[in-house]
DNA sequence: GATAAAAACTAATAATCGTTAGTTTTACTG
DNA sequence: CAGTAAAACTAACGATTATTAGTTTTTATC
């Protein structure tokens, strides 16, 4: 009966999509139904498959989409000539504004990549750990050239990858703070410690 | 045909929410099936019903063990006489002891927690933010003692949990660092930050 | 070795799942 | 306003789910 209607900058099927995204993280992928999605855009289950061919297709479109967007981010930093330390710092405040701004996607991407299907679920298990690989290689060097304290880069980098998922918690918990000092919090605390 | 054996420290009902435990933290609660969960213990679905009442149960007994433990330790530690900086440091290196001792069943109350039945979701939800509360009123305290760098305690007490989460990804990628090492690294960076 | 309790089994339930088939309604194009 | 494509609908499918009922096997006690 109720159609869902396109806009410029989202198809059908993103709509579908972003809908779905915010229900996956909401409740899980497994917990839930193709009828949840449906009946949170005003339709019945069935007819998704107009736009869509699976459940999985949805899953898939929202991991690798973040995955891609990470990958390339970090390329971009790499290049852009600036301090090293500075490096670091953009690729942390990075993180902290897609895990703001894409929600949805970026937890969904995190928590539920595991039900991915098995061609795909190797291939991003592949892409997080080029990416960690990378930014652990970033970190290496910074300890070589002293500008960071020494640490095991690997433990560095899954330590400072998780300590960011914290605004996962903020989201949920009221905001009494606003994202700018979240923020600065995050990165003050990654970068200079709790003792002082 | 073959028969769940009880132990001294284990009884029947223990070994099932232990196995339980481990299928739910690798495939998660929702794609976790009984009949999975019997095939463990090498027994049909149903005979599991003479120890357990529900897979509910098994969530609930898993999270709230892991709820009260941390509870439980943070009161102990809260007056044990330390310095305040110490109590940060121990309370950290609880965490981190939890994650790799108890993985199971700390992940699983940590990413599952949200399919408990109503009554006890609300109730652990409060379990977590009574802990959450209870940690940052101590960063606040040493934040006023100058003990520690002047951030919004709340955040810092998000961001630091959440990076003891990190232990996680150590355990699937092939552990090449010890679990001490591990300890002293995760530490060393929330305490005294990656900035040299 | 008989008896009773504990713990396994088989069979079946109703509910829910993702998805397909086939049809009808809606919206755009000439 | 006729014709066509897009997108909705209803009905139903086979598979899987947690769980129950009823029965048989195993274990422990005397």
């Amino acid at each position: 009966m109720a159609k869902i209607i396109p806009t410029l900058n989202s198809t059908r099927k993103e709509k579908i999509t972003y809908a779905a995204a915010a229900l996956f993280r909401q409740n899980g992928y497994r917990a839930t139904s193709m009828r949840e999605i449906a009946e949170a855009l005003g339709v019945e289950a069935p007819s998704l498959y107009n736009h869509i061919s699976s459940k999985q297709e949805m899953l898939e479109a929202i991991c690798f989409r973040v995955g891609d967007s990470f990958l390339s981010n970090f390329d971009r930093i790499e290049k852009d000539g600036s301090s090293f330390i500075k490096k670091v710092e953009t690729i942390i405040r990075f993180h902290i504004r897609i895990m703001i701004e894409d929600y949805d996607m970026m937890y969904v991407a995190e928590h539920d990549w595991r039900y991915l299907p098995e061609p795909h679920h190797e291939e991003f298990g592949r892409m997080r750990k080029r990416y960690r690989a990378k930014f652990s290689g970033l970190l290496a060097e910074g300890m070589k050239g002293k500008k960071i304290i020494p640490l095991d880069p690997n433990v560095a980098v899954l330590t400072v990858l998780s300590a960011v998922n914290g605004v996962d918690s903020w989201h949920r918990s009221g905001k009494k703070i606003d994202a700018a000092s979240l923020e600065e919090n995050i990165v003050a605390l990654l970068l200079r410690g709790l003792a002082s």
